[in-house]
DNA sequence: TGCATTTCAGACAGCACGTCTGCATCATAG
DNA sequence: CTATGATGCAGACGTGCTGTCTGAAATGCA
């Protein structure tokens, strides 16, 4: 049985975080904010995971400028989403319920953290009337 | 930079599960229930797959028995908790805060769902209040 | 003792992933 | 237009993980 390659790989997702953090910029930019003073095959390495990356739906690229400007195609939330969907799927038959008693069980809420939830939760209930009516 | 191994292989969660499922089992009950009717190399296979897992930490072996025993030492909440803070640690710099806002936002919720979290968002609160007066 | 089952150590192939090389392409200066 | 340097692109490569498999030693039993 072969090995299901990851969605998002260690290096990608570096990639990721900086086009989140810093927005859309070109292959050198990238590289040499990770390098620092890139060689060429540093550079081709982050060319290399840049187009894995618009292979896979998460990296857009601008081929209308030169050199093209690349920019984050998904989220970080949006990937939270896939990552906590993923797990689900191996751990829980693809259910996501025993990962939010799981988490609101375990971990260490602040006062504000369960506030919000209450707050969320209630605009949950909100909606749900809202559904049921129409 | 090399790449980290997983924790947990697929084919060790298989194993995983099967032990979760139908408690603590030999090396061929494990294979037969997997393969049915295994040969000499599948069962080898479960073996060595028992034996990662149990350098992991993820089994326990029974060697007092012959054939060995073996039986899960974690459970499934603890390996949810585990792949949790591991994407929590990859997206959100260890936080599993924005795992929960994630979840209770997204996921399709049914009534009961709604009811157990208040339920145990409150009994956090009780606690939190108790603590506080000690 | 002979036989079947299990254990154990190690080898193996396939492949993911990060890296690197070579060449084509483009923009710009002179 | 040509030279020059940066960029894009296609493909190869090594390392190491992962599942599988082989062979021999160890164990229980008739």
């Amino acid at each position: 049985m072969p090995r299901a390659p990851q969605d998002v790989t260690d290096a990608e997702l570096a990639i990721l975080q900086r086009l989140w953090d810093e927005g859309p910029s070109s292959v050198r930019i990238l590289a040499e904010r990770s390098y620092g003073k890139c060689n060429a095959s540093q550079h081709a390495t982050v060319q290399k995971l840049l187009e894995r990356l618009e292979a896979k739906g998460c990296v857009r690229r601008d081929r209308s400028t030169w050199p093209h400007t690349f920019s984050s195609a998904i989220g970080r939330d949006e990937l939270i989403g896939r990552q906590l969907q993923q797990t689900a799927d191996k751990l829980c038959a693809g259910s996501l319920q025993p990962l939010i008693s799981h988490l609101v069980r375990s971990a260490k809420l602040s006062e504000e953290d369960r506030q919000s939830l209450r707050g969320v939760l209630a605009n949950l209930v909100e909606e749900n009337k809202k559904n049921a009516k129409k």
